[in-house]
DNA sequence: ATATTTAGCTAAAACGATAAAGCAAATAAT
DNA sequence: ATTATTTGCTTTATCGTTTTAGCTAAATAT
């Protein structure tokens, strides 16, 4: 029941009767450096390991100001995306070393700030953001004052700060074109308010598609509020449905996607009968709705990693100031809510 | 560009012209208890709030062997389920003033020793953990070795290991009565292999609950296997619907009930229609399915918030060797996947 | 007038590791 | 034979706090 006791540099040292100082160089893989002879390196790494030695990384860190902790910072952990995110952010930063420290801002910028100054205060070595509206002066100073960074899922392109997320523009140029494709003509679509620029870039992909084919005159861009999604969402929705008689809408994130699909269900509106839908990312309800849900596929796994390695490479060369842009891209994963459309 | 250099307790002290020492005891609140004069303690709180002073946790628990660190295990992160656990935990242990260290196990023992290994080596002051089968005897030691510790979701009974879960008995005691009273008598359960006893309560519940009501012949418990559930579960429901003639299925995990779906969607089985389901936990699915699934929803926000307050509570008074327990009382959310059944 | 207490503060040690500088003995160079 | 170099290790300082013990001057007691 009594606590062990934790065993230090100077348990070994004394073991072996030599000097902390070298049991450290030793467990260091410096020996070779200092060269201390090979007969020690033997003694010092046995009796280490004889008496499950491991470091004290507190003490470690206090001395060389490195913790091997990443601070992850997303809007919210208990939305699966981030969720998913943060395991493979966990997986790929174990890999390397690191434990993962994670917060959730609630897409504000002052709790951004707030956790953020915790975690630095925590030593964290580097930083890994889902950046929200209204944070990029707050970011850039951060940036500016040398803690390594990386941005993950949106960006800021003004800025020198580096970053891995979707290729936004071709996402929604992909899902535009599929539903192009397959006859639709009056296309609509389902953002937030917001000045971030992986909305922008998604918008920019839709309407630069639609004007490309011709479609200018359809062009529709509607803006939901993030709280109180489902009555906006609802009223949205309605005036698509009834009064534009829409074709087809594309959802710009998974939660407008499922809101949206809460809302239709309420109205009675049939996929894809009555109207075309496009969702975004996975989700269990687009493969077990009555019609398969057409969505964008993120590459989670490459964004996280990407995500992972840029950071970890920035605390390596803190010297180096690199920007760092991954751009991964996304796949259209076709379900059965974009049939093609039957010609009058 | 440059790295602003930290304050320090010293830098403090010298703008007021005092020692550390003086400026660590006021910033502690102990300037009472060390009699220093109360001008001095103004100045001092004025210095250190003009220098935006703010400690250097490093160095803090270095000396005071305290991290205001919490070390999170759960089996993955990117599980709704414990996504959402790990939201509550991170909200209590912020407004406690501590921050959360997270990592998956993957229902894995050995995995389950490297995390706690590395989290301790952090130096987290407390875990809080979602045990897996075999790890008990693992806990065990980390428990009797004083570390603060509690379990989450899952428990060790026979253990004297505080923990915070749902009253798993009474989830199934409730689904299966509510089914009893729809009219149904040949009710079927799935769940996993396992010898946790969150599965092991669940099941007695039902067992329990059908002999009381004199179904005791009805009583089929399957259990499909964690890994390839998609392949067993087609197998198990197939001998079910088809073999059995079974009226309706509780299945006793979130990941269980949605597989359920699928499957039952490839074999177009129709629910309520051919059989009656009930899930559990909370699903964007079972809302947006064309029948809306009967479900047991936990009280998450009061599990996980137990958790973390029984586990600080031990951090703070790690001298008494209390068992804390937190059962908490499931939810019957119905819903049209559980009608009454039409006498013959 | 001297001894004792109290108020108000500081010096120094400690937490556990790492890095820089140093030092004796053995070997090589002149 | 004397000096210079190399080998193999140790001593000391440091990271930024907190805590323990102590110190000085003023206030009180004897």
């Amino acid at each position: 029941m009594a606590k062990e006791k934790r065993v230090l540099l100077k348990d070994v040292a004394d073991s072996v009767g030599v000097s902390t100082t070298l049991v450290s160089i030793v467990l260091n893989g410096k020996a070779k450096q200092y060269r201390i002879a090979d007969e020690m390196v033997e003694k010092v790494v046995k009796a280490a390991m004889e008496m499950n030695y491991s470091p004290n990384l507190i003490a470690r860190n206090l001395r060389g100001g490195k913790t091997q902790l990443i601070g992850l910072i997303v809007t919210d952990i208990s939305n699966p995306f981030y969720s998913a995110i943060a395991r493979i952010v966990e997986n790929r930063a174990n890999e390397l070393g690191y434990t993962v420290v994670f917060s959730s801002s609630d897409e504000d910028k002052d709790n951004t700030k707030r956790l953020i100054d915790v975690l630095l205060n925590k030593g964290v070595d580097g930083l890994i953001v889902v950046p929200c509206d209204g944070s990029e002066d707050l970011i850039k100073s951060i940036h500016d004052n040398n803690t390594p960074l990386v941005l993950i899922d949106r960006n800021f392109p003004e800025t020198d700060i580096s970053f891995s997320c979707l290729n936004n523009y071709r996402a929604t140029e992909l899902t535009t074109r599929h539903l192009i494709e397959q006859g639709y003509e009056n296309i609509a679509l389902v953002g937030y308010k917001t000045g971030m620029n992986h909305i922008l870039d998604r918008i920019r992909g839709y309407e630069e598609t639609m004007q490309a084919a011709g479609l200018g005159k359809y062009i529709q861009v509607k803006k939901v509020n993030l709280l109180n999604t489902k009555v906006e969402m609802s009223n949205v929705l309605d005036t698509l449905v009834n009064k534009k008689k829409v074709e087809a809408v594309i959802f710009l994130t998974n939660m407008l996607a499922v809101t949206g699909l809460y809302c239709l269900k309420d109205m009675q509106v049939r996929i894809p009968d009555d109207i075309a839908m496009v969702g975004f990312n996975r989700n269990d309800v687009f493969n077990l709705y009555p019609s398969t849900i057409t969505h964008i596929r993120q590459p989670l796994e490459l964004i996280a990693t990407q995500a992972v390695n840029i950071l970890v490479d920035k605390i390596n060369h803190s010297e180096l100031e690199i920007k760092s842009m991954s751009f991964s891209e996304p796949q259209l994963v076709v379900g059965t809510s974009t049939p093609k459309k039957k010609e009058i």
